[in-house]
DNA sequence: CTTGGCACTCTCCGCAGCAGAGTGCCAGCC
DNA sequence: GGCTGGCACTCTGCTGCGGAGAGTGCCAAG
């Protein structure tokens, strides 16, 4: 059915469709990419391509432009691998190269992802699962009010704030929070939250330590990977007047931690690219989005991506982020 | 220059033109505003508040917009206040109920304005300048590595990452930690710094120390009011075509905290308008902002306010800031 | 299977004409 | 002096039209 050329015919309206956003004939077709055949040669080509659904025409007698299909059957098997210039990669380097922190390393990522694809950024938190816990505080605040405190081995914060009996004295408090501290220190959450399945209620602080041990395990529990860092928003007013219309959902999807969450849920470590209505959100199925994996499996490991309108440059979308998830994984592992 | 049925006018068109987002002309104007004179007598009314600035025509022999200025005199001198109706009000008092921590409160509340006033929100976490040090730890996560964590009676916890030496012993590191926080305990973060200022270096721990009460030192005087949170971006979308040329430089500005404080920066405690190139920001003098403090001064202290078109209903807008605020700061007192 | 030719379709653009909305101005009136 | 009705004028927006241009589909021939 598709022959050499067939696919040779897509490329090359997928590649002047995304340059210059307008449907493309077969004469300009074979004048821009040196297709050694007619004009009308190219048209049954593209009829052809048309009745298998790759491409589709905006009205009669219009140039063709790419379908979702099409820009999937391009994404895997027609494109070739754009690498990033010496100056994108110096870029990258330059850019998470100061990051202090955690926190500074996911916003520079977010800020770089946005800037080199000039496209909407989208980074998660690592999640450190072979974390181990370093430190648990109970910090009273006031007479019926205190705080929990854990700290992992990454530098990662969680905190939780409980209601405490007035009348429990501070060094009942303190008691509880060096008793529990030294049952889970140096733990993973999962070892950390069996142990404390079985850490016996002491007469006497009974209530404190029930209610710091729940504290904790809800803690350690709670999904850590529900920050998600959104960037680069701007870059939806350059995707061109047609997309206007489509801007408010997605507007919409980027505020939505969980529609977010999910956008990035089933993305593997390498990357994933979903084109338009493979999207499972409405609101998104007029974009694309290009997500990878970063980190190290089983250590620090998240995910982060671009959304763009489907009409975007996937090689080099797909090397952007595939490079910026490289130098931020490699830079999370020495640091 | 101006008499009373001048101001009326004025105070049509604006009225007319939030609504029905057109110029409106002289006929439109008596018809729907039971003004009980003629067309004609409003027509020289109209051309003299142009001549004064108030009002501008897109072209010829079109109808009136307002122009920034007759905004400014609108919000100053004309509107009456739009009190909320009980079912804002219940869905304000609903939407705060919940709420667990600061962070929490911060996220619902940028949520409820962003969605009462259908504008893009913006709310500052809240300065807490009276609040005291309740704990501070220093947590060793690698040999060279340590997290420096403070944590004030409100709860708010602010970290730092700190070198120190690999040669450093554990028992070194917690009588640092000890060491500091004895000093600072219970004061707030003036004191705290003049306290920090004389502690003199011990022989043996002088390395840690140095390091950990400079870093105790930058916490306490970081600005803790650079956290700004946005919310309700797709509302710009809605903002109606005209605006969606401008819309770029609005959702850069959005992006850039430094802009969002310099913009929150000058507020004081009552409702503060500023319209259109009354903004310093370029990128949004298309923008109307309006803003206002919440919380209690000398206390928790923070200003919210909102984003949109200068085109906007004023009074309403006004009355839902003034009321989310005010709800808010009830809600951190109690809390 | 490819190609040149040809008829056909559809959009886009400029133009003209017309209706409608709105204005500015003027002369008259209270 | 301020208000009003009347009137001429201007500008936009819509509609219809015709032509140019781009692009297609199909067909018959190579």
């Amino acid at each position: 059915m598709l022959d050499e050329r067939k696919l040779a015919v897509l490329r090359a309206i997928i590649t002047d469709y995304v340059e210059n956003s307008e449907p493309v004939g077969s004469k300009a077709l074979v004048e821009r990419y040196h297709l050694d055949v007619s004009p009308a040669t190219i048209r049954n080509d593209m009829a052809t391509l048309e009745e298998e659904g790759y491409l589709t025409q905006p009205h009669t007698s219009a140039g063709r432009i790419p379908t979702d299909k099409g820009y999937r059957l391009f994404v895997d098997r027609l494109a070739t691998v754009k690498p990033l210039s010496p100056a994108e990669k110096r870029a990258i380097s330059t850019f998470l190269g100061g990051a202090a922190d955690l926190d500074d390393v996911v916003a520079r990522t977010v800020r770089l992802l946005a800037q080199i694809t000039q496209q909407v950024a989208i980074v998660q938190y690592p999640v450190v699962s072979t974390a181990v816990i370093r430190h648990l505080d109970v910090v009273r605040l006031h007479l019926d009010r205190a705080l929990v405190l854990l700290v992992t081995s990454t530098g990662r914060i969680t905190q939780a704030y409980v209601e405490i009996p007035p009348e429990t004295r501070d060094d009942q408090v303190q008691a509880v929070a060096v008793r529990v501290a030294s049952v889970v220190r140096n733990m993973t959450s999962t070892q950390a939250v069996r142990a404390l399945s079985g850490l016996a209620p002491e007469p006497g602080s009974d209530a404190i330590l029930g209610i710091v041990v729940q504290a904790v395990t809800a803690l350690l529990g709670a999904d850590p990977t529900t920050r998600i860092v959104v960037g680069g928003v701007q870059n939806l007013a350059r995707f061109g007047e047609d997309f206007h219309t489509a801007m408010e959902p997605v507007l919409e999807a980027l505020e939505e931690q969980v529609v977010l969450l999910r956008l990035l849920g089933e993305v593997r470590d390498d990357v994933t690219v979903r084109i338009g209505h493979e999207n499972e959100h409405v609101g998104l199925q007029s974009t694309s989005v290009v997500a990878s994996g970063y980190g190290m499996p089983d250590d620090a490991w998240a995910t982060l991506g671009v959304v763009g309108p489907t009409r975007m440059n996937y090689p080099s979308t797909m090397a952007s982020v595939r490079a910026v998830a490289r130098y931020v994984g490699r830079f999370l592992a020495e640091g």
